[in-house]
DNA sequence: AAAAAAT
């Protein structure tokens, strides 16, 4: 028995028994229809992170512990060659290692491997906007300069043919050691939209000086403390893991060693992987505060953090992780390292408070003014609570592709994945109670289609690039708007189109104002039961207009205000934006703004 | 009220 189908056992324990209970929908990816039956693929990764990036002997770096006795332990290492270093100020790609970029890149006719799915040819219309003092000119192709040569190999390897809108803006504003924050959909290039900057400027540089020994701890590795030069932080472990493997690809023949962090897997493998070298570090919070806790990781010397999915990261549960993280460790402060926020949206709130871990920044917003793209077709149904079951099957045998269904919750998520594999649907749910196991099980066989229907709570809500994917089902409707423009952004990525539909009733009121105003922006159809709904949701309150104003999910950049010219980001920008403090102290500006934000969000419930 | 993230 696979280890899929034992996942599946612990979904539907009488899967097993009837042996009609064979996915009656297979799903086939495309690309794969009329192809030969793909070779059995190994359960584990080919190559262990030591293997992929073996230390050079007399490279720029010495560790003191271990280090020489772990390669004459496998002198015969054929992937030895992978491995590049810096030496005398200069880039020395290692040799190529042709199984391996095999494993990282495919081939040219797996398409699957083009995981980023981006059709560069529908890039060139999507409008960008840019604003901040001194913009830097966006860069129109992938050249050196600015890129650092062996990055442009790596590019290559990857097929990347043309920067799309935000890497066009983000390479040189990294490259002139600004901040940024940068509002784009995922599938936009947003991963490489960070790591090809700040690749491409580590690749030039080279390691930062080797840190003497520092403490005598009790373990041995406070003796030589990890010190990642850039560090990336997201809400999910699956987006971590997602974002590690995507930076496997251009660090290949580099002297930089990615590395990843995340709870729910053995802290041991993962800092042994570390100790093999760790420049670039993914993490998601918890499990990096534990480490830095501990005194595996020290952030003294990061020169690059990025916060993707940031308006999640600084949202209420994760803000008081993050400064712990950015105020509360010895990473340098805000004028001492180049920060970096991605995120499909960013309330406005959320701008303001970002400020605090920002200076100077430029905003970008690329794609449509309004907030989610026209390549997805927005449905909204009426149907009530106890109607979704019926709704949902009528619903399935529309689609060809593999469909995501969100719920609300973990039991909903559980409940909703067993009734449809008693239905012989092949599904599969992935929510935080699954041990992490389980929730990569559940992705890997929802990837393949070989369960083409996941049911998901908000854990795969943001980030996850998971192509083929032509069918997002709100069951639940999310309670927040920006939440709901997450969700349906993980079908109908650039180039693709798809279909997002929603389960609508009295229950979701709550964002019914909201909706409009979002499925209106995409131009797409409003159905007079939303109208309806919304208008009794605003008389029931006290005297307000339902939801927030249309642009406030955060497309544009708050330091031009709405509210009376441009005044905040024109005078008081050059003087007073460098200070954290500047802004929460200016009561004139944000008392205004935050009362009638804070107004309409508070009374959705 | 719920989800995510450390054990």
């Amino acid at each position: 028995m696979s280890a899929n189908d034992l996942n599946k056992l612990t979904l539907s324990e009488n899967s097993e028994k009837t042996p009609a209970a064979a996915p009656s929908r297979r799903y086939v990816p495309p690309h794969r229809v009329n192809a030969p039956p793909r070779p059995a693929q190994p359960q584990t990764p080919q190559y262990s992170n030591a293997d992929r990036y073996p230390r050079s002997n007399g490279g720029n770096r010495s560790f003191g512990y271990g280090r020489s006795s772990y390669n004459n332990r496998r002198p015969q290492d054929p992937h030895r060659a992978a491995a590049g270093r810096y030496a005398n100020g200069e880039h020395v790609p290692g040799y190529e290692n042709k199984a391996l970029e095999l494993e990282l890149f495919g081939t040219q006719e797996d398409t699957s491997f083009q995981s980023t799915g981006i059709n560069f040819d529908n890039y060139d219309e999507i409008p960008v906007d840019a604003s901040g003092t001194d913009v830097p000119e966006p860069v129109l192709t992938f050249t050196s300069p600015p890129i650092e040569p062996h990055l442009l190999t790596n590019i290559k390897l990857a097929r990347y043919t043309k920067p799309t809108p935000v890497q066009k803006y983000s390479i040189p504003i990294i490259a002139s050691k600004r901040d940024l924050m940068a509002c784009a959909q995922t599938g936009s290039g947003k991963t490489g939209g960070f790591l090809f900057p700040i690749l491409s400027e580590m690749f030039f540089q080279g390691p930062v000086a080797e840190q003497p020994t520092e403490t005598t701890g009790r373990n041995r590795f406070q003796n030589h403390k990890i010190h990642p030069q850039a560090l990336v932080l997201a809400p999910t472990r699956e987006l971590v893991n997602q974002i590690y493997e995507e930076s496997q690809k251009f660090t290949y023949r580099s002297w930089v060693r990615p590395c990843v962090v995340y709870g729910g897997a053995d802290v041991r493998q993962q800092t042994q992987q570390m100790h093999t070298g760790c420049d670039l570090l993914m993490a998601t919070p918890g499990r990096l505060v534990d480490l830095i806790d501990r005194g595996y990781i020290s952030l003294s010397k990061i020169k690059y953090l990025v916060l993707d999915e940031a308006d999640r990261m600084l949202d209420m549960g994760f803000e008081p992780q993050i400064r712990r993280i950015v105020e509360g460790s010895d990473m340098p402060g805000v004028d001492h390292r180049q920060t970096l926020m991605f995120s499909a949206t960013f309330p406005r709130e959320i701008q303001m408070l970002a400020s605090d871990f920002l200076s100077d920044y430029v905003f970008l917003s690329v794609g449509r003014v309004g907030s989610t793209s026209e390549n997805i077709t927005q449905q909204v149904l009426y149907v009530e609570d106890d109607q979704k079951p019926a709704t949902l099957i009528d619903l399935l045998p529309t689609t060809k592709g593999l469909i995501l269904i969100f719920v609300e919750t973990k039991r909903m998520a559980d409940s909703l994945a067993y009734f449809l594999l008693n239905k012989n649907l092949a599904a599969t749910s992935i929510h935080g109670d699954r041990s992490q196991f389980e929730r990569e099980e559940a992705l890997k066989s929802f990837r393949t289609g070989e369960a083409p229907i996941m049911v998901a709570t908000a854990v795969a809500a943001r980030g996850l690039d998971i192509p083929n994917v032509t069918h997002v089902i709100n069951y639940d409707l999310p309670s927040e708007i920006d939440d709901y423009v997450h969700r349906i952004g993980r079908t109908g990525r650039a180039g693709n189109t798809g279909i997002a539909t929603s389960f609508f009733n009295r229950g979701n009121r709550g964002i019914a104002q909201s909706l409009i105003n979002i499925l209106k922006e995409a131009n797409q159809e409003v159905p007079d039961f939303i109208e309806s709904v919304a208008r009794e949701h605003s008389f029931g309150r006290s005297g307000g207009r339902g939801g927030r104003g249309g642009r406030s999910n955060g497309t544009r950049d708050w330091r031009r205000g709405n509210n009376g010219g441009n005044n905040g980001f024109g005078g008081g920008f050059g003087g007073g934006f460098g200070d954290s403090n500047g802004y929460g102290n200016n009561s004139g500006f944000g008392g205004g703004q935050s009362s009638g934000y804070g107004n309409s969000y508070g009374g959705s419930w």
